[in-house]
DNA sequence: CGATCGGATGGTATCGATACCATCGCCGGA
DNA sequence: TCCGGCGATGGTATCGATACCATCCGATCG
């Protein structure tokens, strides 16, 4: 049987002629099955099943103007607090119907902005971007088209439409107070470059911050690997640990980072939190896991992506009703220091 | 200004307009830049920036019937091993246009069977699964469609499509090889249970074979939360070292828990490997962090992704030209026994 | 008992980009 | 010089589901 034609994918139509009703009964049929009856209802979903029909949600879209996808971009999947929060998110949504379109920008905003042109033409209806640091083009797109937007694992005084993360300033301020309150005076902090990543930048500047007030010395080490592997953690505190003059406590932008610093203590023989005391970022798995267990700033990253889902679904629905207050725009869901034996 | 009707986002037809073409040019402007004469390129590529317009498409999906993505399915984020996967093919499809639509399925055929009718619905132009365990209605849509599949993280004689992965269970069989090689006999299995999660139900069946092989009596533990905790490989040694006659090598499907279970015995004073042999799965950057360091399979998740990527790539493109041998068919990239200080 | 109302259902135009085919102008070869 | 051919460009129908509006039915109310 050389030349076949592809057997034709079957369409609303064939459904429709099938249960001996009308197309927009079919529509109805799936998308608010409660405004036809029942018999009918039953009668499309025979036919359905026996036709193998799978709608073209692209023929929905073009028409209504609005497909049941949300975009997302986050750094990285690598990272598992932005997995997490995908998860989070994609849970979320998938309760309310909507699908998680995801892409990654592997830290450019740059690339944020390519990849969110791309990602608007699939007519998304509501946009979750990670920080609130983008381009004024990307700004602009989103101001524009009164579309549901949120920022996160940030906080933001003007966000484009609404932001729920927390202040990664303000927690690094106060676990590098936390670390001064249990006597330690020569404080470094190991971060990545300024400008590599926006949310660990922010750390240093709390680390920074927090140093001033106190009138102590700053004293900053760069990791390598944008500062999650366990190398680069114990790379780092060797070279603190190397000076002249060594701190007495290391406070690292990742718990990760943290682990590999006190496996390198341990390897050395270096007291911990004997002479350098150690905290790190996260509070993930890794952190109960270090011995001493590692003294942490806990967030909440599936939950960012949950409360994401959650404004986003309020927004759809919701519409007008909400109150569209400040206090509604930017959702801080904290931190909290959690003091283990590393420090 | 209250009652402003909300701008009307440009389409293609204003686009043309303003650069003085029909719209059809803007298309082959936008998508095949080489059949339009450098000067009109120019004059659209001013009228696009202009106008801001984003193209529409899910007209186009609809019109041309292929979209630019590909819809992927990961059993979780959550796990870096598919995370690296993810990424990979995000990488390797970007490439060449395309966007990844991914989706989790939570480890259930059935959730995948409902999430895939949804993805298909946005008319992917591939689709991407992890295993080959599938439901048959799967079978069945992604057989009629005459589409480029592609599964994952394991092989099979019989793909729907293509397989790219490696044989888990004999990895995990030559694992346990290899632990007798070096002189264990007690040799247990820390596993998860058999049906949750077809890869590691398959790494269970190789050491059940080895240790069938071998003549030995096989030793098998459940792991708790997927296996994929720390806590959960430290349960796993301690439940094996109360046993009245402990094992003298145990095997963990996964590094993170085995990373555990090196712990535990730290922390009860069992040498590893002297009294108990350690080797977990995947090798992870945990895996050399662990002291004794892992002994441990070491797998390529970004590999398989891009290697995904790739043969979309090639299905796309090529058509028919590719020779279509059980051989292209089934790429195995296999695994490497690493040998660590734990076993 | 008749008019009105609301729920259920159907017909038809339409969303915006692209496939198909036609057209136009320019070049080289006879 | 004229013609065939090819690259560049445009007009128009079309993809398939949904919005809008009309219609029809039985039920409720005055």
């Amino acid at each position: 049987m050389i030349g076949t034609p592809p057997p034709a994918r079957p369409r609303m139509a064939d459904v429709a002629q099938r249960a001996g009703v009308g197309t927009i009964t079919v529509s109805r049929a799936l998308r608010t099955p409660d405004r036809v009856s029942p018999e009918i209802r039953e009668r499309v979903r025979a036919a359905i099943e026996a036709t193998g029909y799978v709608p073209n949600l692209a023929a929905g879209t073009l028409k209504s103007q609005r497909s049941r996808m949300v975009a997302a971009i986050v750094p990285t999947l690598r990272n598992t607090i932005f997995a997490d929060t995908a998860e989070g998110l994609a849970d979320g949504l998938r309760a309310h119907g909507l699908q998680l379109l995801l892409a990654s920008s592997g830290y450019s905003v740059q690339a944020e902005e390519a990849i969110l042109l791309n990602l608007l033409g699939q007519q998304p209806v509501a946009v979750v971007l990670t920080g609130t640091q983008h381009t004024p083009r990307v700004r602009a797109l989103l101001g524009d088209r009164r579309l549901p937007v949120v920022e996160t694992w940030d906080l933001s005084a003007a966000p484009i439409d609404c932001v729920v993360g927390f202040s990664n300033l303000e927690a690094a301020r106060r676990m590098t107070l936390e670390l001064a309150a249990r006597g330690h005076r020569r404080i470094a902090f190991a971060g990545t470059p300024p400008g590599v990543e926006r949310r660990a930048s922010q750390r240093l500047d709390g680390y920074l911050q927090a140093i001033a007030e106190l009138g102590l010395a700053p004293d900053v080490v760069l990791l390598e690997d944008l500062g999650v592997t366990i190398a680069s953690g114990g790379r780092a505190a060797e070279a603190l640990l190397a000076r002249p003059q060594p701190p007495d406590a290391v406070f690292l932008v990742n718990d990760v980072a943290a682990f590999g610093a006190v496996q390198a203590c341990q390897r050395l023989g270096v007291a911990v939190p004997g002479r350098l005391a150690i905290a790190g970022f996260g509070d993930f798995e890794i952190a109960t896991a270090a011995n001493p267990p590692l003294t942490t700033v806990r967030v909440h990253g599936e939950r960012i992506g949950r409360t994401a889902a959650r404004l986003i679904v309020e927004r759809l629905s919701g519409g007008a009703a909400a109150p569209d207050t400040a206090s509604s725009r930017v959702i801080d869901l904290g931190f909290e220091i959690v003091i283990r034996r590393s420090a």
